[in-house]
RNA sequence: CGGGGUGUAGCGCAGUGGCAGCGCGCAUGGUUUGGGACCAUGAGGCCGGCGGUUCAAAUCCGCCCACCCCGACCA
């Protein structure tokens, strides 16, 4: 058997901290801060030290597995890419000032790749020629650079992070599902092997045009996105996706359009008890500006604008609320706009504004409203669809109970691209007439960083990190309690061969620092099972052993110790 | 980019115009050793940067930069 790795923590690179920098807030930044396992170099940023590396190469690893059984091939691809391919496709376009970019010495434009759906696709276009050479199922686990709006959260979101990206690339639809479902299963292994209990929610397929997308979550309170699920039937989808319920429309017969007037009534709230009637009653007019042309948006008075799903719909690039000088020039008037009688403008309602009639509306007249509007009857939109956006409380649109919101880590997705990329790039190969078809591709993507830090965030206590023995960096902390015991030193020395011999990890405390120290840097780094040797213990010939999860340490004979240490280890 | 905040020793912080400080950590010596020990002596600073005001600036003014938090975005 090959010796396995030990580490001397006299000789370990980093030290822990007592306190957390100051400006790490989430519970795995500071304790990966905290344990020495990385080390902030910019915003986004960050080395990972020794001890922290190695938890990274056993996620890693887990997930190479795993693609390797699910077929995956693994290859690297460059990060440096020419800009050029980009333009090819128009996706440099969508991702924008997200890439990175740089000028080479002969200024030609060079972009830092944020994922690799073009190179692949371009490779492909050069090995895939016949429906004999697929599927394929390529992946690597590389960095990828993306200038993020904001970096936060250390490693939950850097702009240089390490991801696993698999790409599919299948003969026809039915193939691409059968991929599909092969890493779905691929990445709930991963998961269950890091031992982090994940939702899979419906998410949103972007702005590519992609027909069906997945993202696997880790639920926790400090997670920095929102899934929307249904306790009753078991729908989950991601806030950016999730349909929205149908709430409380009118339900009675439409009533002929009346004029009211409604001296300073601006807001929706106000307007519903104005009139006296609920918000689900009112409609909503709000005004976007999508990529600088003025959009009007009709929704329920109850119900908001799911942005995304907006900027979906309108296939633009930059969407925002639209200023009130902008609204003027358009001829509406805020606080009392309608899309009575509107024209010239872009117009998207709701579907929500379909479900009843007699809502009140703006009147496009300062301080008046109109009752009684009735989609479509009084008015009409260029498009009706799904823009609202969901939030708990609301009906479970499959099943109709409430819904409840979580916060959650996106810890991986997965993605239907279709042909997007592949007709853009010219791979393509001859079906079994001879036939010339775009490649059919997928991409399904780890972060690797992010989902160490999500195992942290779901695997720590008060004193520190609770690693999952799958993924901790080191099986064993030994630790003697030496004091003025040379015996104890030596014993450990010797425990500290014969475990390494057994082909177990450990990390040595052979620093002469007091039992307090020891105790408390081994609950904070995290390793699962904790050896003290100590002159009380070698009295009895034994050692204590102690999970780290655990309160109580058992007493084990030192004789035959790195054997039962190994079985302990294997047990779980 | 909008809003909020912070930059002083490795980390945490104090210092509102007059000698650059405290706790932890670090070094040396000694005493300690079952849950962050104690004593002594030390090392460590361009007070984020540039400019201005002033006899005098960490401190007041201006500009810039970096970083963090909330939002849009994402693995």
């Amino acid at each position: 058997m090959t010796p396995a790795a030990g580490m001397r923590l006299s000789h370990l690179l980093s030290k822990t901290l007592r306190q957390a920098p100051a400006d790490a807030e989430t519970v795995s930044h500071q304790l990966l801060l905290r344990a020495g396992m990385v080390y902030p170099g910019a915003s986004g940023v960050y080395s990972y030290l020794p001890l922290g590396w190695r938890a990274f190469k056993k996620v890693e690893n887990i997930i190479r597995e795993e693609m390797d059984r699910a077929g995956g091939q693994e290859a690297l691809f460059p990060s440096l890419q020419p800009l050029e391919l980009w333009q090819e496709t128009g996706r440099d376009a969508a991702f924008g000032a997200t890439m990175f970019s740089i000028e080479d010495r002969r200024q030609r434009r060079l972009v830092l790749g944020p994922t690799h759906e073009e190179v692949v696709a371009q490779i492909a276009r050069s090995f895939v020629k016949s429906y004999r050479d697929l599927p394929v199922l390529v992946y690597q686990i590389q960095n990828k650079f993306r200038d993020e709006l904001r970096p936060r959260g250390g490693l939950l979101r850097g702009r240089e992070f390490s991801m696993k990206d698999l790409y599919s690339l299948d003969a026809d639809e039915a193939s691409l599902d059968h991929s599909y479902q092969l890493m779905i299963d691929a990445y709930r292994r991963i998961y269950e092997r890091c031992h982090l209990p994940v939702v899979l929610v419906e998410a949103d397929s972007g702005a590519i045009g992609g027909k069906e997308s997945h993202e696997f979550t880790a639920l926790t309170p400090t997670g920095e996105d929102e899934i929307i699920h249904c306790p009753a039937c078991g729908y989950a989808a991601n806030l950016e996706k999730a349909q929205g319920g149908t709430g409380d429309p009118p339900t009675e017969a439409p009533l002929p359009l009346e004029e009211i007037a409604t001296p300073g009534v601006k807001t929706i709230e106000g307007l519903a008890r104005f009139v006296g009637v609920p918000t689900s009653h009112t409609l909503k007019a709000v005004f976007y500006s999508a990529d600088g042309r003025v959009v009007f948006t009709a929704i329920r008075g109850d119900l908001e604008i799911n942005e995304t799903k907006l900027k979906n719909l309108l296939k633009c690039h930059e969407l925002r609320l639209a200023t009130e000088d902008e609204v003027a020039r358009a001829g509406l008037v805020a606080g009392s706009a309608s899309p009575l009688g509107l024209t010239g403008i872009p117009t998207v309602g709701d579907e929500s504004i379909a479900l009843g009639a007699n809502l009140v509306a703006g009147a496009n007249r300062e301080g008046y409203h109109v009752k009684n509007v009735t989609y479509p009857r009084d008015f009409q939109v260029d498009t009706v669809a799904d823009i609202a956006a969901a939030a708990a409380g609301q009906g479970c649109p499959h099943c109709s109970a409430p819904l409840k919101a979580e916060r959650s880590i996106e810890v991986g997705h997965v993605f239907k691209l279709g042909t997007f990329i592949s007709q853009k790039l010219g791979a393509s190969f001859l079906d079994r007439e001879g036939v010339s078809h775009p490649i059919v591709m997928g991409s399904y993507g780890i972060g690797v960083g992010r989902l160490l830090a999500a195992i942290v965030e779901l695997h720590h206590d008060e004193r520190g990190i609770t690693w999952p023995p799958s993924v901790a960096p080191y099986q064993v902390y030994l630790c003697p309690l030496t004091g003025d015991s040379s015996q104890v030193a030596q014993a450990a020395e010797e425990l500290y061969q014969q475990l390494q011999g057994a082909g177990v990890e450990v990390l040595y405390d052979d620093r002469e620092e007091s039992p307090g120290v020891k105790f408390n840097d081994a609950d904070l780094i995290g390793i699962p099972l904790r050896l003290v040797l100590s002159r009380r213990s070698l009295e009895k010939g034994s050692a204590e052993v102690k999970r780290r999860t655990e309160k109580q340490p058992s007493l084990l004979p030192i004789e035959g110790l790195a054997a039962q240490v190994k079985a302990l280890l294997t047990q779980t």
